[in-house]
DNA sequence: GATGAATGAGCGTTCATTCAT
DNA sequence: GATGAATGAACGCTCATTCAT
């Protein structure tokens, strides 16, 4: 019975470590891309910033395409932690109330962590297989395309998966400029009016 | 004066060597980027491809990013050589023909190097100071804000500033996305599709 | 007294599991040659087949050279308990019997693990001081030399020690290269004939 | 016709430039091999030793591998170059002499580098494809093959393949073990009565 | 004793840039 | 001007070894 805790303790101690060291690895090549952009992150300026030999960089991570992905992986996370629930309810209600919501949740994303955000976007594409951010783009797409077939019967438009296409990319594409190249617009105010006039874009495009 | 016309016509000669030399290159590196990327597009292999010397290379370029900002500005000249006709009577058009008549120069700016200008989007970034591409879209804005100001009277908008950031980034966003990741559209009738609801798009938002 | 026991059946029991330590290790390291080959022989890996952790490797081996000794040794051990009884009544036979079994014997030796037997002959003379192999092979020059002093009187060579020379060198060469190289002599039969033409060598040698 | 002197004048130096780069990293790659062995040959030290960055190194050298090639041919050049008159006319002479100039030659081929013909036979197996020395054997094995076969009345022994195998194995290890391990024998004297004694090996073996 | 996370020197290799020719 | 051999800092990554737990 005298071991059994510290056996336990011991584990835990070590997954702690370990835990520690993954997560010192992943914020530093954040920091670092922040900082310095994707080709100054170097796997051994990442050791360094984490303060852990590379080694153990590779104890973790396969290689520098890795601990990217973790970072996206993580932004991703934070990004749904913060959205997720605005966009709850949005499937039922009608289409002025939920594109605000979607619009209203698309700049609360890009604003998670802006610098990074932009970093993502614009170095990673050349990574190849990195395409975890499409992905979640292609969930919006979905989303989207779902909310309008359920109210085909109030829109203008016709080809809904075109439609689709041009409210989403237009979304993105909004909130990710205004976010991220003009942010002397972040103040909230600013950000109320941007929300309003995207929204209004929208909704006009859908509804005349 | 034996010697003038002989030296002129060296020079002349030279001159015309040296043109070459650096569009070569300049090629060269466009043929790199688009065939392989940015990472795969060594100052040494771009001297090999443009049949020239890494020493040559380095006396009419003072380094990578030169060469890259010489395709960026290469393509920029191309695009508007392609598109400039396009433009020239918008500003004395009503809001819906000059819309239809963006639109449609837009997309066939991006038709003009698809692949390099998904590259130059993408992988360029990274190189630092070179904004380019965004004084590109900063004259499209001008352009676009001068013709709202034009129109004012007309239009359902009050922000002007606000209205130009809106329409100029999602006519760019759509028509990039359309060409550069669903190149399944590039049929005519889809190009032309897709010119039709931009429009719409910009149009409603607009007038209403 | 009632420790005491209990405190030797506990060292008994450890002293047991020290023992399966060190054979997994062995047994790994010499699976891990035989597989891979010496360069993919890490010490990590090791003791990952070996089902032990690195530390403990280190706890009975002061490095990888140590390990790769061990394993010479038992090979060599191993060959012994094969060959041992072959070689007993060497000394009192007639030449021609003699070299025969001789002959047999080295085959036999050959055979015992031939893949291994070939990694330590050909890998580990980079390991430096690892001179195991030559001493084995100083013990038949030895036996041999002894032997060949026995029958003095029989023989046609004067120089015994150079005669020693050449019949060990060329018996091993022959046994090693025969089965390690050419295993498509590896049938039975092949290898009584490989045997007969070896020994007819040495007994031309020795008594013309 | 000035300047075609000095063309070629720039291209002889600059091949001499070239040459002299690749020369010394062959040299330094064989030094090394022989003062500390094959992992100890680093490109970087390669490179240092002579005298060279490692870029150049790789501008000649695709890699380690393939200096390493390098250094095997260069040596394999030098003994072909001792050897050659050597064998010039035994395929006409009688077994006796002939095997006497086989043995002779052997000798002479391992005393051309010791050091690194050691090295190379013991350490490069390893790399696999690296297979130039054996089909340097290979080479002596079909020439004394052929040798057998023209003598094959004269002959004791019936199966001419075994036999060949037999005489170029031994020749071969025993001028090597006694030129590279009992480098105490190495006396032009002892070197003499080595060649004897292999001699009278083969020759009483071939013709009783 | 056993563990395995951590270490860091060192490896093979690339490439932007320089400079003697 | 043109050449291309030469440079060397920096990269991604491995692995024998140590040591806190």
């Amino acid at each position: 019975m005298a071991r059994r805790p510290l056996t336990k303790v011991r584990k835990i101690a070590s997954q702690q470590r370990s835990r520690a060291t993954v997560d010192a690895l992943v914020e530093a090549t954040a920091r670092i891309l922040v900082k310095d952009g994707f080709d100054k992150a170097s796997t051994n300026r990442i050791a360094d910033v984490a303060g852990v030999s590379v080694g153990s960089l590779y104890q973790y991570f396969p290689g520098k395409e890795a601990l990217v992905a973790a970072v996206i992986e993580r932004h991703q996370h934070e990004i749904m932690q913060t959205v997720r629930g605005e966009l709850a309810g949005v499937l039922d209600q009608p289409v002025e109330k939920a594109v605000r919501k979607l619009v209203a949740a698309a700049v609360k994303a890009h604003r998670v962590d802006p610098k990074l955000h932009r970093v993502l976007a614009e170095q990673i594409p050349r990574v190849g297989k990195l395409e975890k951010l499409e992905r979640f783009n292609g969930e919006n797409f979905t989303l989207f395309r779902t909310y309008l077939e359920s109210r085909r019967d109030e829109l203008l438009v016709d080809d809904l998966e075109l439609a689709s296409f041009v409210c989403v990319t237009s979304i993105e594409a909004l909130t990710h400029n205004a976010v991220l190249h003009h942010s002397r617009m972040l103040s909230d105010a600013a950000m109320e009016a941007l929300t309003d006039e995207v929204a209004r874009l929208v909704i006009r495009y859908l509804k005349g």
